[in-house]
DNA sequence: CGACGCGTCGTGAACGTTCACGGCCCCCGA
DNA sequence: TCGGGGGCCGTGAACGTTCACGACGCGTCG
């Protein structure tokens, strides 16, 4: 309608301005802007046009507080780029519209560390959190108000907060059985730099079945540490018959520096993965792994923090520390 | 304190309830639950256990009222388990986050066909939304204040929001000559069911280099449809000598089959992808692909729906419709 | 003894929207 | 002519929170 577009005010426009600016009272502009009846079609036309032109979008929280409320979740992972985190977060999102809550999503990953990054990051606009992260949420000291808050985390550990432990102990002993029947008696389990728990339960169980098993660190935890460390463990250990990659993304970098040196995989050397990532059927031969079924552990994860939330469980409760166990999904490649 | 914890209210408590049940006033609550100043320590001891007795949150509605406003975005995926989305995901949080922006994620697999998705799906609470879906968001007709939508989506398509299309053309013209260059001169497009743009592109830049391609159906674009797709073009087209696939994870599949079959890639025959996922380069030979950059997209994306925001630019203005070029990623497999 | 300051607390107003209700006008039928 | 009804529109109140300001009591100092 007007040449040029009327400026954009310095404060947002609100009902009373476009109210105003046609000739109305608030009450029309509601009537106009949510397509409700008992209004004459000329003045909704009016009203839009001034709405149009004021720039006018209505407040979600002047509208909140006044309709039914829409429940928000904070889903917070660590890096979306790890394949292992999509998984999660698409179950959560999928139960969680089930539940009539809206998800948002944050990385750690992306934040500054320090601070106190739940309020910061979420800020006024989340009703409870689920924290997949290797962090522990720190419980707050200051005033007040906790929001509900939920822990996924490998292994216990003492919290305030909900808590999902992913718990690998059975799996571990599960997959050393395996791979022992498999034959498997010179293993070497790729770890962390600084040493893992992780291994040193690999260690223990294959100790269990008097089998020693070696422990390398990688460089890194990705493809190119995989990659790196195999490479060096078939020259340094040139009878290992079976590699235990610290996850499954690391494993991907076994598998190809086995195949770069010729070496056949199951039959010469088996290999073993951490996590049961989907893609893992993508790689051949199909990575055996120990998986998580995320599907579940989004559903008690859930189930515990929505539970917070309405009050059913109080913090501290026992009913919120829950346990998931990884299971042995045994593909092509031991 | 008291030995059974307070039935829940029917109705959420609010700041009175608290303030009646301490015997103090709304303000004074206020400093309790946001430890500020100015209160005596025993009355904040006081208030907060009544807090926790009622179960009491603050409102984020009334708070959001109050304070400087929260900006959250709306970004619409289509499948978080496709690999595809995560890694836009993971982008567009990341610059969000660093203006300020909140994010809410929804799958539209995971929604109810037809109905008004969006406003269905994120409520009352986004005041902009980017969606990356196959669909096309349909303008709404009845009232209303629109709020910024901008459409990430292969090709151009006329709509009144914001748009960014990802265009495919120069890629395949640029990877045909690749593979071209490369002495291919019998290839095989794998395609949709019902046929595809994309496919028809492919078999028309081949044409430009006198070189016919055939054009194949898949049962489906996953792995499963590019592994026995593949296995069939095998013993049909003995002679074939590249194969195009519809996207990466088909392509997966395609080398699995090729693997299986005994076929040397790419001495025997070249594989290529396209999407450029980024767990391509886990799969050996590393896939050849027509890449995207996601990150690029996304701030190509946020830039408009922000701008759109902000007023800076108007629905229908030939700046909110952007291109973004898929480029030829040289892998392993061609 | 009065003024002043500090620590602690309460009161009205404002944020932007929708709901429930009531009022006006005009047309129609008795 | 009057009563009634329908279409259209406006007014107060409410949602839950925080901000700006003022009030009260007590101790200290001039």
């Amino acid at each position: 309608m007007s040449p040029g577009r009327a400026v954009p005010p310095p404060r947002p426009a609100t009902i009373k301005d476009v109210a105003a600016a046609s000739g109305v009272s608030r009450q029309t502009v509601t009537r106009a802007v949510n397509a409700m009846p008992g209004i004459n079609a000329d003045t909704r036309e009016r009203v839009l046009a001034a709405a149009r032109e004021l720039g006018y979008r209505p407040s979600r929280f002047g509208r909140g507080l006044v309709k039914p409320p829409t429940r928000t979740l904070g889903l917070l992972v660590e890096d979306l780029t790890n394949p292992y985190y999509p998984e999660l977060a698409s179950a959560v999102l999928r139960l969680a519209a089930q539940a009539g809550w809206n998800v948002v999503l944050a990385e750690r990953a992306a934040a500054p560390a320090g601070g106190d990054f739940l309020t910061e990051r979420f800020g006024a606009d989340v009703d409870a959190v689920v924290s997949f992260t290797g962090l522990h949420v720190p419980a707050r000291t200051d005033g007040l108000a906790e929001l509900p808050i939920v822990e996924i985390a490998p292994g216990p550990h003492e919290t305030a907060h909900g808590r999902v432990d992913l718990d690998l102990s059975t799996a571990i002993v599960e997959a050393v059985a395996h791979l022992h029947e498999r034959g498997v008696r010179r293993p070497v389990v790729l770890d962390l730099p600084g040493g893992s728990g992780r291994a040193a339960a690999f260690v223990a169980a294959f100790a269990a079945r008097d089998t020693t098993a070696m422990r390398v660190p990688t460089v890194s935890t990705d493809l190119a540490g995989g990659l790196e460390t195999a490479g060096r463990v078939l020259t340094e250990v040139p009878d290992v018959d079976a590699l235990v990659a610290f996850n499954d993304v690391t494993g991907f970098g076994v598998l190809r520096a086995l195949r770069l040196a010729g070496v056949d995989v199951p039959g010469q050397v088996r290999v073993l993965g951490v996590d049961g990532l989907a893609i893992g059927s993508f790689v051949t031969p199909r990575l055996t792994t120990l998986a998580l079924d995320m599907p579940l552990v989004a559903r008690t994860a859930l189930e515990v923090v929505l539970a917070l939330h309405a009050g059913t469980l109080a913090p501290g409760d026992p009913g919120t520390r829950r346990r998931v166990p990884y299971r042995l999904d045994v593909g092509e490649s031991t």
